[in-house]
DNA sequence: TTCTCCCATCGATAATCTTCGATGCTAAAG
DNA sequence: CTTTAGCATCGAAGATTATCGATGGGAGAA
């Protein structure tokens, strides 16, 4: 066992479905799109922003947004929460651990 | 500036160009063969590995195996070395940085 | 030289992804 | 109740990706 540094990928067990599980995380990462909502969530007053607050930033269409954030939310990076009319995302603990 | 934990996101700077290499690695790393593949040269003797030993364990023909290795090789995560008839592939620094 | 092994590249196909506009849903305002 | 604002979902079009077999190139063996 080499580079026992490399945590993320050799600190885990090689279970297909965990490997499955990163890559789906990575994968999410792996678009410009939605690594800059990742960020913008980050930087956001409070850690969360709406998508009213995100979409403008992207300059593609807000259904478009809801997409990713979507994609974002099933790869276990962005947490939803809903108030009144707006629904808020923030970072899970998962993402805050491979973004560390 | 919150969530200062979030290295990987808050620690750069935002420039298109720094989040788009960015991106382009998760991209790389998001797909479960080169996540299998990346975990298999870093567990490996010397901490590199040839076509010939990655290419068994994947269930993928070879020019697919060559394919993965090459965009791994695009995103800056592996390194190429010919020695001989075979090609070794060994994490780059980059690579370290990020699955640390 | 000729043959064999290791690997990369090419062309094609099927699957997946990104994006949009249109539409639907829910909560609050009027 | 009706209207509006914020988001999600749907269906479709275009782009990108994953995969393969076939082929080519280079290094070493025979």
């Amino acid at each position: 066992m080499y580079y026992v540094g490399v945590s993320k990928l050799l600190g885990l067990n090689k279970s297909p479905k965990t490997i499955s599980l990163l890559a789906e995380q990575y994968k999410a990462l792996g678009d410009v799109t939605r690594l800059s909502l990742m960020m913008a969530v980050a930087s956001s007053e409070g850690a969360e922003a709406c998508v009213c607050d995100l979409t403008p930033d992207t300059g593609l269409a807000q259904s478009t947004v809801s997409h990713h954030l979507k994609l974002l939310v099933d790869a276990n990076l962005l947490e939803r929460s809903q108030r009144g009319k707006w629904a808020f995302y923030s970072l899970t603990p998962a993402a805050k651990s491979l973004l560390t």
